[in-house]
DNA sequence: TAAATTTTGTTATTTTTTTCACATAAAATA
DNA sequence: TATTTTATGTGAAAAAAATAACAAAATTTA
């Protein structure tokens, strides 16, 4: 299925545009890793995957380089998003200003909360009794979910029902399907537990260090 | 270093106390799986792994189960975590209600704007002048980067040269990190970008299903 | 122009992760 | 008690991902 290397793809591509605005025109394999966490051969590895050469010696062509990774990444056009539910993690995410370099647009946002609802705002919240209604309007085809986990699995049964096809879930629960949509599942707090499991390896790593060797 | 058998443990142990708090006593690794979107194999095969074992034909009793992974996990103590910007972002994390459970405990929070600043909250903010201060004095070994990209190496900094051990940052940019800290970047916005990619995968495939098979 | 250097691109190898196949123990049933 | 059923546990195989090794092209330098 290859997962990794499309993570990088996007990777490098946010890469790109980041070296393109520096105004530069030319890229080494060498630099996106330094950029994106990976190695040169990695870098070189993926784009051989993909089909993508550059120049022996002359490195790549950042032009040349963005065209062909959009194309593979299916950028080449806007997609519009939805979120769902517009608590802290919600407006996290729809006031996130790197999206529209992204060729991500936040359509609108719902909530089931009276208080949030705002119909006229840049990024328009409403109530979740149109969602159906605005995905199906709409053609949206990818989502969030940021509600509280209670609410995610109606929220999340309304979105399959509707045809859409990619969900980045941030509910701590799995969502389950038999339907063809690809879920993302973002749990925050596994994020820092895992980080904690091995900050504490590393500690006793140091620690035996510091007995072992010095 | 066997990552991701690390992370499903996790994944485990939160599916373990939903069903322990359900009144559950004994599970199987079939649950386990469904649970969190694994295969019953691969949750033995985890289990194995760390060398945790069962009862044939009998599953898992669940308290010994949480107590091996919470052993192997280092998760007989509480860990104390600071979170760093109290955005959007930042709020969410603080507000997180699920990590009590998790043996987390939200120290503080950390904001250069003065207005966010609350030392007599729950989880008190203090100005991130405090920062390097609190970290040592509380001898802080796991920290949230949720700031701007442009804070977010500053901020990484002062971490490193305070002895942080395990960070997850929010910013979008990478953080560059010797051997002594481990680093765990979740990027929003790629998340986004990845899910895309496989919704478009996923939407083309329909179509041509459409076409060839039906 | 020849040699040295730099950087890509690919093949081979290793490591990690997932899946398959099936033996084995315990419990249930006949 | 013998047979069948239900799960576990693990060795082997396959797939995916990362790393290593090195040939080849382009460029620079001598």
């Amino acid at each position: 299925m290859y997962k990794k290397p499309i993570i990088r793809l996007s990777r490098y591509k946010n890469a790109l545009y980041r070296f393109k605005s520096l105004g530069l025109v030319r890229i080494f394999s060498d630099n996106l890793a330094d950029a994106v966490g990976a190695t040169a051969v990695q870098v070189r590895k993926d784009f051989s995957f993909f089909g993508i050469t550059g120049n022996k010696r002359g490195g790549y062509l950042i032009e040349d380089l963005l065209s062909k990774v959009n194309e593979i990444l299916g950028k080449d056009k806007i997609t519009k998003v939805i979120v769902v539910g517009a608590g802290h993690l919600g407006s996290a995410l729809m006031n996130y200003k790197g999206f529209p370099q992204l060729g991500i647009q936040i359509a609108a946002g719902f909530d089931i909360d009276p208080v949030k609802i705002n119909r006229k705002a840049p990024i328009p919240i409403f109530p979740l009794d149109e969602l159906r209604d605005f995905i199906r309007t709409h053609t949206i085809k990818v989502a969030v979910i940021a509600v509280p986990d209670i609410a995610a699995q109606q929220v999340f049964n309304i979105m399959i029902s509707e045809g859409i096809t990619g969900i980045v879930n941030f509910a701590p629960l799995r969502l389950k399907t038999d339907k063809k949509c690809a879920v993302h599942n973002v749990n925050l707090g596994l994020e820092l537990e895992t980080i904690i499991y091995f900050a504490n390896a590393l500690e006793k790593e140091n620690h035996e260090d510091g007995h072992f060797k010095s």
